[in-house]
DNA sequence: CAATATGGTAAGGCGTAGCTTACCGTAAGC
DNA sequence: GCTTACGGTAAGCTACGCCTTACCATATTG
């Protein structure tokens, strides 16, 4: 839930690729594993990785297990990244602004 | 400039701490080291890491060089997360237009 | 022109993340 | 009730990421 397990999970390339095959729909384990270059506990591994870091949910359905998108690690790192964004883009305007003249010795 | 890249640089909390450091405003290296867990060498390492995601750009000042947030790398992963969100929305309205009914053989 | 400050880079060590194979549990189908 | 499909988990290997210590280059200061 913490946008940084959210950045950790979403870092790794298959991983990422395992995410993104959710993007059009839910789909249980062995659909999403199919096509891809690892094998299918690897792929139940990185669910779980995605799981634990909210980006994704599952429901049981006879046998299968369905996987699907959880908007709450989504959201999570968008909070993140429009908060910086608007930090970042306000400390450059000031740095504009102050013609970056003087205090060179703000460093600390 | 990917925004796999982004994602990558943006996973390790030490790196991330670097980062952060310069969002109120630009930074030699020696003041973002200056009370860090890692030694300078590793945060000169992690400003590599960020500058090659584009993440972060930098300006030679004397003898300092001084780094600054590059609006670039962050700008990648905004663009990425906004269209997958839309995405991943619509298609989760569109599974519960449908009722969820049908089509379980979907699963391809 | 020496002495000092600043910071990039190489080499090496160590921990851990991701993969595979093997195994086990559970639900459905005949 | 057996057999088959589906998928989670353990054990073990390998590779790569991050850190440290050394060393070097450049620029300022006296």
């Amino acid at each position: 839930m913490a946008y940084g397990d959210v950045l950790a999970a979403l870092a790794d390339p298959t991983r990422r690729r395992v995410f993104e095959r959710l993007r059009s729909r839910p789909r249980p384990v062995g659909a999403i594993a199919r096509g891809m270059p690892v094998s299918r506990p690897a792929v139940s591994q990185h669910l779980k990785a995605l799981k634990d870091a909210g980006l994704v949910a599952d429901r049981q359905e006879g046998t299968r297990r369905v996987y699907f998108i959880d908007p709450h690690g989504l959201g999570a790192l968008r909070r993140w990244l429009d908060q910086f964004w608007d930090e970042a883009l306000a400390a450059f305007q000031a740095e504009v602004e102050l013609g970056k003249s003087e205090q060179k010795e703000k460093d600390r």
